[in-house]
Formats: structure tokens, sequence, C-alpha cells
DNA sequence: AGTCCAGATGATAATATTTTTCATTTACAG
DNA sequence: CTGTAAATGAAAAATATTATCATCTGGACT
């Protein structure tokens, strides 16, 4: 259950931040969007239809959202500074390499792993980077 | 087990690629160091025994190592166009969020995981990136 | 050891990406 | 409605990355 753009708000206004105009569409895009954009890639998504909203508001939103944990940053497409819409509570992502669409999954527990690789190897595990890549069913059945 | 200079070499001749003193360094630098590294930060490393290599050869070389599966590229730490050297094959790495030192790790199979992404998403997984952030034994007594 | 040439190098320029600065505007608490 | 702290856009600055090109060199071949 991905956020919505209601939730986003909220959490955005309990953080103290004001809901500009421009943070409404920046958060519009990324909500309705099924793949991952990168800042320069969701400026010109905005541009169509508020062609007075600059790049560096799309920097400055972005990374507030990502610092609450509101979007998620993706490393697996082809830029590092690429982001989609985050899931409630903790999952993982599955990228499309084709088409970019982005599905989220839960119900993967990392912390064995984690438990042996403290055991071996003496690491106290804080976080983990899971992302799987492959072909989306749209983009198999194109390929064929 | 670590990819050895000796070997890096070999297979760099093997896809006809030539052995440069400059190349050699880039190598060297790579397998000697424990941490991962960002091109800025292997060009400063470089430059203190050797400041005639320009910044633009450690690019191209990194390129090469990582395009041939040599060096892996990191996401986890700060940068993202980071490398380690790589261990032989399938692996994955363990980042000390605090030092940077790269740990390797084998013996974790995610296919499993994959075949469930299979059967509930229909997508077909051809790669993933599975990477954990933690604190390596030094650095945890270190902050105790 | 000497020759040759595809490939490599470094300097420079060009391009792309991200962050800073700052005057002006605006959301929203009171 | 007002005051103010925060946000915005434009421009500049700082970083990061890639392309261009004249020159140089590793290594295959004698």
């Amino acid at each position: 259950m991905r956020l919505t753009e209601r939730k986003i708000e909220t959490t955005l206004r309990q953080h103290g931040y004001k809901l500009t105009p421009q943070r409404r569409v920046v958060i519009q895009t990324i909500v309705s969007s099924q793949d991952h954009l990168t800042p320069a890639a969701m400026y010109n998504k905005v541009q169509q239809e508020h062609p007075n909203i600059g790049l560096v508001t799309i920097y400055r939103t972005l990374g507030i959202l990502a610092k609450l944990g509101l979007i998620c940053e993706l490393h697996a497409g082809g830029s590092c500074r690429s982001y989609a819409i985050s899931a409630r509570g903790h999952h993982h992502h599955l990228i499309c390499s084709n088409c970019g669409t982005v599905v989220d999954f839960t119900g993967y527990d990392l912390s064995p792993l984690e438990q042996r690789l403290f055991r071996e190897t003496g690491f106290e595990v804080a976080d983990h980077l899971l992302e799987f890549i492959g072909l989306c069913q749209a983009c198999q059945k194109q390929a064929t």
C-alpha cells in the first residue's frame, strides 16, 4: 500500500514544513507515477503543466520527502538520484529495467542473515539496501 | 577471496586492454585499499605518489574495471560512484558507515525470493543489489 | 633491439549535476 | 488582517562527468 497524497501532506505539516502549491505538485507527480523519477525527469514532467516551478524547488522538495522517508531513493535503475513513492512500513523494490516501473514488496526478513553476518564478521548491521532488477510482465510480452 | 593484482592484469590483457603504468597504479591502489573509493578519492591517493596521472585516466580505468566485473560499484556509502575490489564469484558487501571498510560475503542465495516474486508479481528478475551498512568491529569499540 | 600502429594518455573544453546565495514572495499562526 | 519564518525562483558557483584531440606508448611483429 503506497502512501497517499493526503498522508504525505499531513506528515510534511507535522514536521513544520509549509504546504506550498509547488510542493503539492511535486507530491502529486510522484504519487501518480508508476516509475522512479530523477530530479531532472520530474522537472520535465512538472514543467508541462507548471512552467514556473524551478528545478531548485524540485531538488529541495525531493530532498525533504526523502529525509522524511516519504519517498525512496533507488539505485538499481540508471541514475542514483532517483525516487519512487514509498510504501507504508519496511519494504523492498522490484524495478523494471525496461520501463522503470517500481513494485514494492514486503514480508522478506533479512535479520537472520544480519545475525549470521554479526557472528561471522562482527559487523553490527544498521541498515541494508535490497533491490531487484528485471522485466515486468508487460515488458516481457513486448520483448517476445 | 579478493582478486589479486595479477589476476586483474591478466583479465585486462585478455580483453585487449593495454597494461600501462597508470592502470597498474590504479589497480594496485584499489587492490590494496580496504575501503571503497570514488574516482576523486582515488585521484587524491594516486596523486601523492604519481602527480602526473590525470583524473580522466582514473575515470576511464575504473570504468573498464567495472565493466569487466573486476571491481564492484557500491551504493550504500555516501557516493554512488564508489568502487571496491571484487571477490571471485557472486558475493555481496558489508560496508562500515564509519570507516568505509568493505567486507565481502558469499553463500547467501536470493533465488527462492526471486521465484516468489515471479509468482506474485510476474517480474522476471535478472539481477539484484544487496548491501549491508553497519559498524565494523573496530569502529564499534571506538564508539564506546 | 627496432618499427609500427591501435589504443592510451593528459590537457583542455564542454556538458551535466547539485548546491549556494539572495532578493522577493507566501503560508499560516495568532 | 498582520507579522514572520520559511519557501521560491533566478542566477551564480561549485562539483562531477564526458568529449575532443594532439601526442605518446605498450606490445605484436619482425
